[in-house]
RNA sequence: GGACCGGUAGUUCAGUCGGUUAGAAUGCCGGCCUGUCACGCCGGAGGUCGCGGGUUCGAGUCCCGUCCGGUCCGCCA
């Protein structure tokens, strides 16, 4: 066993006999001494071996990078003049006595030191060797840091740490369900949980009062850069509160969160309202670390001679939106061109732009290809935006969804090419969500989950569903929607409305969420809580460029694992007990078939 | 489902207009070296140019298809 890891030793162990187990980093051989650096999870230190240790000399002259080795010796300070400050332990050494070979290890496919450059495939493949970086040690340490406060917090606050189920039921609204085939009820699935929505309001139901999990999540949708198919929340639900309740604590949490970790101290978060976030920032998840505003200018709009502008300025779900960059006169026109490409991939068919070199001189000083078309209220226009020399302004125009989405899009894609962060940390909460949005097919769909509570009454939910508001919540930080919840239904009445409003029947109602609307009538206490992302948070926290990065084993773009091959097939009799049979086109891609 | 980028030595990459034996760095192997720390010096090995088809006298290079990885849109209540 080790006396101590490498990355524990410094002067005060000099003379003391240490052994250290850990892996060869590098080996430095001189012929007469060989140097090698060893590591373990907490450092690297520098071993010397000494030709006059006959058998210690022969095993360190075997080792190669990454054998696995057992050294004990007596921690000296480096000769003067040898020290090496740019590393932790760089002033002290270990004069090996005995150098014991563990393992032999066959060549990595990759060099572990910092400067060789490895592509992610290779990475993923050979995945236990990549979490020997350093680095990756890190941010796996980080990741269990924040578990360790966010657990110590909330037990401190009172909530209990409840399992909820693996195997569970589908839920036919949301996301796609991760199935699992049952063998003793033939013909049925289990599913994986996306969340444990139902079963942690049935803890409420149930008089916990205060309940938390951090636990595995599953939806098989496509993957981006922060979504994996299997991802863990920090999930919290609590009885007889109201927004402000939860929103308190688990701001509280968050606080306490990035001071104990990385000595941040967060202010207090802005609430924001979803109309206010839509029409300023183009998104329900603004960075507030980005100056820039989108300014609506519909009403300057409905008479100009420009039809791309007018006709979204005069339809009811049209939208106009100015955003000025200062000091984006400079902005090439390749580069502009460049955003407009950009804007198209939210579906925006273009990309106006006034250029203000010098407003004094009215429209001489304006560069523009649209400013012809508007004249008479250009200087209204300018004033709105609060236009000076040097700025570019840039216009989308069309459908709002459009709009908010491709200039806000903008905003953020701007925001980081020319650097216009004011601050480290942004964070806020977005409230005042509308309960439905409609779905283009003239139905309505939940913005949240249906068991969201309106803040309305029943009946003025029934009146006008479109407008009604939702008691939900998100927490945003830096452009990322960290986490997010509400208030719950605990009324059945209510619950019902919400579903018919869904087109949910009271039959298919009771099929899928029958034991819920059962629950409500038994005592169901108010309640409400909230989900965090906790690779999200990690991944912030540990400004990692994607969720991958601070998970220990994560799934490529296609959700499979280059390390495992999973998924994989399954043999012919594990599918003829679970009563499933393969179509021809599955079968003949599956192995041994 | 869609758009875009990439796939050449173990690794990271270069490879011109389609033209001789596909290169570099690093890693690896061997030799030398007692104070290095990305040690140094000398020598060596190492390639299904992702895969399949096509065009061509000739394909790493052009065309079609396909697989894999990535970023994004859709999707993700």
């Amino acid at each position: 066993m080790r006396s101590h890891y490498c990355g524990q030793l410094n002067e005060t162990l000099v003379d003391q006999t240490v052994t250290l187990c850990g892996w060869v980093h590098r080996r430095r051989d001189h012929g007469g001494v060989i140097f090698l650096d060893m590591r373990d999870r907490d450092g690297i230190a520098q071993v010397v071996v000494d030709p006059d240790t006959a058998e210690a000399f022969a095993n360190a002259d075997r080792a190669r990078n990454e054998f696995v080795l057992r050294i004990e010796g007596r921690v000296r300070l480096r000769p003067e003049g040898t020290q090496n400050p740019n590393m932790p332990t760089g002033m002290i050494e270990v004069l090996a006595s005995e150098v014991e070979v563990l393992n032999i290890a066959a060549t990595p496919p990759f060099q572990l030191d910092e400067h060789g450059k490895v592509g992610e495939e290779v990475r993923l493949k050979h995945r236990y060797i990549d979490l020997r970086r350093p680095e990756m040690i890190e941010k796996l340490r980080l990741r269990s840091r924040i578990s360790h406060t966010v657990r110590a917090f909330l037990e401190g606050q009172g909530f209990l740490d409840i399992e909820t189920p693996i195997l569970t039921r589908a839920t036919p609204e949301g996301a796609r369900d991760y199935l699992v085939p049952s063998r003793t009820h033939a013909g049925s699935f289990f599913a994986l949980p996306q969340s444990p929505q139902l079963f942690k309001q049935l803890l409420m139901v149930a008089g916990f009062d205060r309940y938390y999990q951090i636990a595995k999540c599953f939806r098989d949708e496509d993957l981006r850069a922060d979504r994996q198919p299997e991802f863990t929340q920090i999930d919290i639900e609590a009885s007889f509160v109201k927004e402000g309740d939860i929103m308190a604590i688990t701001e509280a949490m968050i606080c306490r969160l990035f001071d104990e970790v990385l000595g941040v101290s967060l202010s207090e978060f802005p609430r924001m309202s979803w109309q206010d976030a839509m029409q300023r920032f183009g998104s329900d998840k603004p960075d507030l670390r980005i100056p820039l505003e989108l300014t609506d200018v519909d009403d300057l709009m409905t008479q100009v001679d420009f039809k791309v502008f007018s006709g979204p300025a005069n339809a009811a779900d049209g939208r106009v939106a100015a955003l000025r960059v200062p000091g984006g006169a400079k902005l090439s026109r390749k580069v502009i061109d460049e955003y407009t490409r950009f804007v198209g991939i939210y579906g925006a068919k273009g990309l106006a732009w006034i250029k203000v070199n010098e407003r004094a001189k009215g429209l001489e000083g304006l560069q523009s290809p649209i400013v012809k078309f508007m004249e008479n209220v250009i200087e209204q226009l300018l004033d709105r935006v609060g236009a000076e020399d040097g700025d570019i302004i840039f216009f989308g125009a069309d459908k709002a969804t459009i709009v908010s989405e491709a200039i806000g899009a903008l905003r953020v894609r701007l925001g980081e090419d020319l650097d216009l962060y004011t601050r480290e940390w942004a964070p806020l909460w977005v409230v005042d969500f509308p309960m439905f949005e409609a779905d283009g097919k003239g139905r309505l769909s939940p913005l949240h989950h249906p068991f969201t509570s309106p803040s309305c009454s029943s009946e003025e939910l029934k009146a006008d569903p479109a407008s009604a508001l939702s008691r939900a919540y998100d927490m945003v930080l830096n452009g990322t929607e960290l986490g997010g919840g509400s208030i719950r239904i605990h009324d059945q009445a209510m619950q019902t409305t919400v579903f018919e409003i869904l087109g949910i029947g009271e039959q298919e109602a009771r099929e899928k969420f029958g034991f819920l609307l059962d629950a409500l009538q038994y005592g169901a206490p108010p309640h409400g809580g909230l989900a965090f992302g906790l690779d999200r948070l990690v991944m912030l926290m540990a400004g990692a460029r994607t969720i991958r990065e601070v998970i220990a084993f994560p799934k490529t773009q296609s959700a499979a694992c280059l390390m495992t091959d999973a998924p994989g097939n399954v043999s012919a009799n594990q599918l003829k007990e679970l009563n499933i049979r393969l179509r021809q086109k599955a079968r003949v891609e599956a192995v041994g078939e």
